[in-house]
DNA sequence: GCCGTTTATCTTACATGTAAACTAATATTG
DNA sequence: CAATATTAGTTTACATGTAAGATAAACGGC
């Protein structure tokens, strides 16, 4: 392949990936700075908690919580012990593995949570508004095909 | 709105926005992963030297490069100077403004980039794949229209 | 030309992402 | 049971992202 020969359907890929990422980083930007700006966190910590959230008091080991997240993978640790120090979670040691540490939402990272949730759904549909329902579900459908061929 | 009750449209909107991220983000660590595995380099350094290639021998004062960058728009002084280090570009105090600086592209950074545009392209195809050609056109108009009415 | 404002970039401090090496506990194999 | 492999999580080092303030040069009104 010659530099710069690209055949169309290689040029048409280059497109729709680079429109992807910009309307999907331009969204997660936006959604990022009000969590910033109304709760001092971020899309992270708003993941994190959206994941123990779902798991109401049951809590969930770090492995598990790091293959559950969106985003970051890498060095959850840290991140974790951020926001127990900021007192949203609780991490406590298992009894039966004790390599092993179940996190849970305290009650105040519970609350945030719930804020942080409702504010999250009203941004989310001001951002998405010029688009029909019915467009946005088969945009979705699609989306969830073309991810799970992925990889 | 009372915590968990949520109307159709934000459902689906938020819906939609979660398929967003997740697609956009495992594509993008996809070519992530690929970049550093072959080249030693990152998504934010191939847009850089993108964005250098494409203004040829004018080159671009850091603003006017930071404002062309899909992601990093930060601290862009300490990622231009690893990459000036790695000797990928050259930074030129600028005759007319002494505050301002022109980035060029190096002939190394130039035949670097000009190998990871191809190779990229190439990834990027095979990951898209599974969607026919029309539904790829379609797509990307649909993404650049929605980014448009964004913010 | 002088002075306040704007602009371009840098610096700093810190949060987060990535990768690899490390530690301790558990599982497996013989 | 002992030797080895695997697993969970941490630690380390470094690259990158974010925000705020600092610095120096250029601009604009007077």
């Amino acid at each position: 392949m010659p530099n710069g020969q690209y055949t169309q359907r290689q040029r048409e890929s280059l497109k729709l990936w680079i429109e992807l990422i910009r309307y999907s980083g331009k969204l997660e930007q936006i959604i990022d700075d009000k969590l910033r700006q109304n709760f001092g966190q971020n899309i992270s910590r708003f993941d994190v908690l959206s994941q123990l959230e779902r798991e109401q008091e049951n809590g969930l080991s770090v492995g598990e919580l790091a293959g559950r997240l969106i985003a970051s993978k890498g060095n959850i640790t840290g991140l974790l012990d951020r926001m127990q120090k900021d007192g949203l979670l609780t991490k406590v040691a298992k009894e039966e593995d004790r390599r092993s540490y179940i996190i849970n939402l305290s009650d105040k990272g519970r609350d945030l949570f719930n804020q942080m949730a409702d504010n999250n759904a009203t941004w989310i549909e001001e951002a998405l508004q010029s688009i029909d329902l019915e467009h946005m579900q088969d945009f979705t459908q699609f989306l969830s095909k073309a991810r799970t061929s992925l990889k």
